[in-house]
DNA sequence: ATGGCGCTTCGCAAGCGA
């Protein structure tokens, strides 16, 4: 089975993005994020119809969470429980014998803002509720845009982003505590390509140039990195007309 | 050093993203 994480950059200009993605690459499960529409505005109808079960948490311009399935969802919860959030970032389900959780992490805008504290306090309480998950399902996937390059090889150019938000020692920090309650980036257990990106600044060329980071992630708990055999990131998307900055990552998952 | 682009909104400029 597959497992998609994908930053759309509003569903309501994306959908059509979404709908051709989905019928070129058939995929199981795809957590979505900045879906920028209340939940009033979600096209439920659209993707239903096209045979997906869905949960979605949206707010007003900003943010907005969404997990699709081909498999009903149950147990759906909005927000982190240990954390009260107005902002709409993460939504959790259980599908088949998985825990899948769709994480949308903040930005963060520049190391020591406002923002960026905020952004290691969610990720720290990130961390310490996907510890109670993983303990209640040891089938846990958390997918998202985490808005953090965990490894300079993870950034086009590293000298230009030192010390810059998505890639300061804390937030690669807060990103290595979440592996440590048994968490593995997908992503490395395999050979990838050089300069392997997820996300492309619109401005300067910087999806023709190649130059981008990685920050869109599918991390997976011990039993599920066993049965992982791939993890690919497709830029296809990306080369269409009015894009997302980013593209897909996509997980494959042998049957247990 | 700056802005470049794109999306959103009680739009016609500004906040935010990354």
């Amino acid at each position: 089975m597959k497992l998609v994480t994908w930053n759309v950059n509003s569903l309501n200009v994306r959908l059509s993005h979404l709908l051709r993605w989905l019928e070129e690459n058939p995929v199981d499960v795809v957590c979505i994020q900045e879906t920028k529409l209340t939940d009033d505005k979600f096209p439920l109808a659209a993707l239903e119809a096209a045979g997906w079960h869905v949960a979605f948490s949206g707010q007003k311009t900003y943010n907005g969470v969404a997990i699709l399935s081909r498999q009903p969802l149950a147990d759906v919860v909005r927000n982190n429980p240990r954390y009260p959030d107005e902002q709409q970032r993460i939504l959790a389900a259980t599908i088949g014998d998985l825990r899948v959780v769709c994480a949308y992490v903040p930005n963060g805008q520049a190391v020591d803002s406002e923002k960026y504290v905020y952004k290691l306090g969610w990720m720290a309480a990130l961390r310490d509720w996907l510890a109670e998950e993983l303990a209640r399902h040891p089938n846990l996937a958390v997918l998202g845009d985490y808005n953090v390059a965990p490894e300079d090889r993870d950034v086009h150019d590293p000298a230009v982003w030192e010390g810059e938000v998505h890639v300061s020692p804390r937030e690669r920090a807060a990103f290595q505590a979440l592996l440590d309650v048994g968490l593995t980036d997908s992503f490395r257990l395999f050979e990838q390509p050089e300069k392997s990106y997820s996300w492309w600044d619109y401005r300067m060329l910087r999806f023709q140039k190649n130059q981008g980071l990685r920050i869109d992630h599918i991390l997976l708990s011990q039993p599920l990195v066993a049965r992982c055999t791939a993890c690919t990131i497709d830029r296809a998307p990306r080369k269409w007309p009015q894009p997302s900055d980013h593209t897909p990552v996509i997980a494959t998952l042998a049957e247990a």
